[in-house]
DNA sequence: ACACCACATTGATGAGTATCGATGTATCAT
DNA sequence: ATGATACATCGATACTCATCAATGTGGTGT
């Protein structure tokens, strides 16, 4: 009885035995995308906003950081599948992607 | 309504407004000890061996690193709260601390 | 066409890290 | 004491990363 997720285009395989190679290689991107405490409040932040989203304008002042860095890491939790992003116009909404901790919560529960 | 967690002699609140900065702070180490892929299938190891711990040297073999990189790994597991280690003789036991995950755990889940 | 805004990318820098060989330390057996 | 075993620490190297100022890009409005 296996389990598996689609994350980002990549399938991931939970089984029984240790944890494989492949599989730690998958998981280990989406912990490091969560390894920074930065990185960490701008997800949160992105998650309450809920299904809407946020705009990436309303990010840089909260988490005291500049532009570029704010762009930074959103393309970081972008490209580990956690968030995604929907262009209106001008600027571009961010929410969390979904089924994105899926992976990571099922390593977490034993 | 706040849970709390003593993790890594650190408490950690979660309550319900945007995530704090110490929080993120004392949450972020736990991500970071678990975004390498070697340490990762580390931690693994370390949890299906249960109650009893595993040995350090049956640990280098499946994970194909050198011995000190393996005990470096093992080093950042301790210093993260999520493994302790126990002596018995000349070799050296370790096991997943109690409540290791609980904080990490609470974040994932909403 | 032009100016403005939201956001991305580039380039640079300083700090951290995964890895290993060599060496140190502690424990056990003889 | 000696040797052997298990593990930690040191030093070095190559690589990654968080950050910002400067610059680029693309859409909006006039």
């Amino acid at each position: 009885m296996y389990h598996s997720f689609m994350t980002n285009a990549k399938q991931i395989q939970l089984g029984k035995g240790p944890l494989a190679d492949v599989a730690a290689a998958s998981l280990a991107p989406m912990f490091a995308a969560l390894s920074d405490p930065t990185r960490l409040r701008l997800f949160d932040l992105v998650r309450r906003a809920g299904h809407d989203g946020i705009c990436s304008c309303d990010l840089t002042e909260p988490l005291d950081r500049s532009q570029p860095t704010i762009s930074h890491h959103l393309k970081v939790l972008r490209e580990a599948g956690l968030v995604e992003s929907r262009r209106d116009g001008t600027w571009i909404w961010y929410s969390v992607a979904p089924h994105a901790l899926d992976a990571v919560s099922q390593f977490i529960q034993r």
